[in-house]
DNA sequence: CATCGCATGTAATAGGTTACATGATTAT
DNA sequence: ATAATCATGTAACCTATTACATGCGATG
């Protein structure tokens, strides 16, 4: 069902085809919050479509088809954003790999940690450097864009992911023979 | 794949029948890593004992079978953890709903990012009591416990959530007629 | 004229959710 | 006795992944 959702809300930022979709899906959007492939897309847009949530705005080559929602498209987009029943629903294996490395022995823990670290310091080089580049050429219509917006959460999360991996090795070290300093 | 690493995990934690891994899944494990309930679970549990990766440890009353990981199984979650192809799926419908949000009229985002930051405020008080609970009852044995870790991680990530939708309600704010502060 | 990227799709399989189903034990 | 909680399962349906498939248009 979020599905629908997500390709509804890129929609209303901007009109765009599946394989644009496709492509957003690649980046922060697939990264961060809901992953998927133009297996789904395509389908879904169709589904959309039928239902009179989307229309196709322009047809171009290759059979290319940009679509648009429609204003009940985002009347429907609207009402989920603000609709109570807020399922929780979260499945990331980063997250899940986190939590099961403490139940290795305390060595191996301390070795995945300290793994994690290094790769959260490059993805948080690669961020800041992504969002010093959007800031240099900012939109014309001074409207924060979804890329900047989607790169400040990236950013602030793997910062709070690493402190805590920094924090969880500190925790780990005290049972454990190889008590150096991370 | 990866649900049956983290029963797995969680079996290399501690033993535990399908019903405690269901109350695990309902916890922390379920709201930041990974979701499921007990009809995945038990065909799951099956297959891991079928496959030699777990046994069962104790069987008690109602039918109630107790599993622990086997030297297999161990090693099996070992290799997935230590295994390089990162598969970095995620698939988090609260991350997608705050991406979504400024694709409405900034007047209806504004309203969206503050219910949010109350939200988050009064996760953090919950997790923030949760924690103080626990380090009141340290384990005898001085290790980390899962639920800890995870409440630390939950607590780190709200309080980045936060700040960040602190962020995107003054980045949001200047395009708007309503321009007081947060 | 060949190769790469654009652009869209279907089919088979795997994984996940919802509804249905049953029975044992403990607490009131 | 009755309700709540423990404890495990199956079946139907829906969602997602992987493999397969096709053709157009631009660049070299």
């Amino acid at each position: 069902m979020s599905l629908r959702y997500a390709l509804l809300g890129m929609l209303a930022y901007a009109p765009a085809s599946g394989y644009d979709l496709t492509k957003s899906f690649e980046g922060e959007l697939g990264t961060y919050a809901w992953q998927t492939g133009h297996t789904r897309i395509y389908p879904e847009l169709n589904k959309l479509a039928e239902e009179g949530l989307i229309e196709v705005a322009d047809e171009g080559a290759r059979g290319r088809r940009t679509y648009r929602v429609t204003p009940q498209g985002r009347t429907a987009l609207r009402s989920w954003l603000f609709e109570e029943p807020q399922d929780h629903s979260v499945r990331n294996v980063g997250v899940l790999r986190l939590f099961l490395m403490s139940a290795l022995e305390p060595g191996d823990t301390r070795r995945l940690l300290r793994a994690m670290l290094a790769e959260g310091r490059a993805e948080i080089d690669k961020l800041t450097e992504a969002i010093s580049d959007l800031d240099a050429s900012p939109p014309a219509d001074g409207r924060l864009p979804f890329g900047r917006l989607a790169a400040e959460y990236g950013l602030r999360m793997h910062q709070a992911r690493l402190e805590w991996a920094q924090w969880a090795l500190e925790h780990t070290e005290s049972d454990d023979k190889d008590d150096s300093p991370a």
